[in-house]
DNA sequence: AATAAGATTCAGTGTTGCCTGAACGAACTG
DNA sequence: CAGTTCGTTCAGGCAACACTGAATCTTATT
């Protein structure tokens, strides 16, 4: 039986229902989205306890949950002055996070192919060609991604300085 | 008990094998990895019952996933005259099909929250701010990324015309 | 038409990994 | 220093999924 989530706008959480299933295909647990989907929707940060309230799910599950998309830099801890108890939100420069996660799988495949000994890579000059070719438009993409990321940070940098606080 | 596959030269099984453990945190089926490692890997097609074989895995297994792979555009079927069997190679243009998969995937999270119901933002300006800005991002960066495939795709074909067949 | 060769589909099985309750640990408070 | 409040860890249950063997479908061949 299901347990029961503490009521909540009924648009916000089915929005929250399918960015976690949005994240389910990314190789993230379902409560990690909904973690993440809940908290992207609220306006302060919330506690271990208050999201499990929220989203119906252990605290167990919570605790580890968002100690692993803290990890992965999507969300940081904030704490509050006479409080001890743990509050998470997702990290302000949020896009960048994902996006570089999603960088480094790609590198890591790269980094496959070159690690790929000459023997294995096969005497076949046509598989050699095929490796090298698919090497080189990787290095080629990720290296305008990293470019594009770039260019992104020094445009938003700009802006906040423009209109601080706005 | 694992069945046994055919034999093949040591190391370029192990790079399989890796490939393959790699596609399975991108959301593939390891078998379907081990197709995909393996045909980079060959030098001309291989047909169902030489992919089964090699690979150790159940023909119907390797019939499954070899179609998954060519819906998404990361394998090709290639005939052999007087054949009637069905031949698998990856895609010569492989690096996009790879690409343009993750850029999908992106832009599906760009529409969730481009869908995203007014009331389900959040009265909050906090959290339609973030959203606004998280959106903004977004787009911006899936512009540039399909810029950056759009430069590759020139150069390649401009190289092609250069040194045709080098 | 009958047979055969190949590909696909499907029900069943085994494994993986998520999620939970409960135990444990750590840090504050009176 | 007891008691409390949080957070984390861990063993186990359970659901989901990949993979398989066997049945089915398709297309060629004699």
């Amino acid at each position: 039986m299901p347990r029961r989530a503490a009521t909540l706008q009924a648009s916000t959480a089915q929005l929250v229902e399918r960015i976690a299933l949005f994240f389910e295909t990314e190789g993230f647990s379902r409560i990690g989205g909904r973690i993440f989907g809940r908290l992207l929707l609220s306006e302060d940060p919330m506690s271990l306890d208050g999201l499990a309230a929220d989203l119906g799910a252990s605290k167990a599950s919570i605790s580890t949950e968002t100690r692993a998309l803290e990890r992965r830099g999507i969300l940081e801890r904030a704490g509050r002055p006479g409080d001890r108890r743990v509050y998470y939100q997702v990290t302000p420069t949020l896009p960048m996070p994902t996006m570089e996660l999603r960088l480094d799988r790609w590198r890591r495949f790269s980094q496959l192919l070159e690690d790929a000994p000459a023997d294995a890579a096969g005497a076949s000059a046509v598989v050699r060609r095929r490796l090298d070719e698919t090497l080189e438009a990787h290095r080629f993409l990720l290296a305008e991604f990293g470019d594009a990321i770039e260019r992104w940070h020094r445009r938003s940098a700009q802006i906040l300085t423009m209109r601080p606080r706005r």
